[in-house]
DNA sequence: CATCTATGTATACGCTGTCAACATTACTGT
DNA sequence: ACAGTAATGTTGACAGCGTATACATAGATG
């Protein structure tokens, strides 16, 4: 039960400390750079430590990817309930925030969607449903939108794959550096994907 | 001049046969799993030999970025061309052909999107440049949109933007498997992103 | 206190990217 | 035609990587 470190043998809490540590490595050094050895060592451990806590180096990521996901669940729902009752606004914010933790976090948002998880190997379940809660609260948002009468009567999961990708695309975009100039700034960020998803909200043809 | 490979100590055309290669391994194992010197077997020469032809392993890469978004110009531009003349056609098919293409190459699309590529090391303008062309076409398509009064008057760049995001987010999650059952097969795709950019259009409000 | 299990270490293996030194071929000017 | 040079390929070496195996230590359980 020691929780200091370097003192005692066994670590005492070196599953989070690793995990940590590891956000802390892929922030510096991109999720393509970051190596087990370089962790341990960052952790204060032999190089083979870390295989007591996670089977692979892929399982590692993917427990920093579902952190991720819980995170990005947390923030948007955070921002939809902010404005509850308004669900255009509600809509408009949870995009906001999508986009501004991937700016804020882009190497580990590449880590969650870039295909360094070999989904092969990887329960997977547990990935997918975390991503699956950040989903279905988008879902969510847009039928009750939809039953108050705010937004068009199509297919719920249309509508929210819409909002989604299109979100989701200006975050990548953004955190792939092909926007460069254009959105760098968190101001900046945040006005341009409340304006883009205006867009798509009162869409793009001439009335 | 010799372009038969294997008889002679020079090959040849090492350069072309690495790229064409390094596309197949890539999409045999991704990007991720992708090692120089397995390349360097498959394409019959010693593991250093790459390095007379790319300075690195990243340029090596960037290169084949490059030819990707060669094929994106091109696909998007040819599917505009077949419906010159009406824009709103033109927009959805350019969607659907860079959807289609993403899903066709998703290892490829991965490589050149999801941060596998070091943009500090690499001259970077080459690959700005060829993505920028694809973007700039559809900036064209939506500014002669807008002058026949087809789409709204609002900032070219901003539409493009919310257009390019909409398809290039459904790309991404479609090749990062996060679409996994919703859009599996060929056809559901080009359903599908026609619809999403169709919603694009007309807006998600009721009106 | 004895023992079992969880956790950490030491060592070894093959694979990786890259560098330096050398070999072979193609191209160049006289 | 031939010498010299540049282009292209090979060999060998190095450190770093992921990971399997065998061993060491400490906490928990009886």
């Amino acid at each position: 039960m020691n929780k200091r470190s370097g003192e005692t043998y066994h670590h005492g809490n070196l599953h989070g400390t690793l995990i940590a540590a590891a956000i802390e490595l892929i922030r510096d050094k991109g999720p393509n750079a970051f190596s087990l050895r370089e962790l341990a060592k960052k952790a204060g451990v032999s190089h083979t430590a870390p295989y007591r806590h996670f089977k692979d180096k892929n399982a590692l990521l993917v427990a920093i990817a579902e952190t991720g996901f819980k995170t990005l669940t947390e923030r948007t729902r955070n921002a939809a309930m902010q404005f509850d009752g308004d669900p255009k606004r509600q809509l408009i914010e949870t995009g906001v925030a999508y986009v501004e933790l991937a700016l804020d976090n882009p190497e580990i948002t590449q880590l969650m969607f870039g295909g360094f998880i070999d989904m092969e190997k990887c329960p997977k379940e547990n990935l997918d449903s975390e991503a699956d809660n950040a989903f279905q609260g988008l879902v969510n948002l847009i039928e009750s939108g939809k039953q108050s009468g705010v937004f068009r009567n199509e297919e719920t999961e249309l509508l929210a794959l819409a909002t989604w990708s299109m979100v989701h695309g200006l975050a990548m975009l953004i955190t792939g550096g092909q926007l460069c100039g254009i959105a760098d700034e968190q101001d900046q960020v945040r006005n341009l994907s409340a304006k883009v998803e205006s867009l798509l909200m009162e869409g793009i043809l001439t009335r």
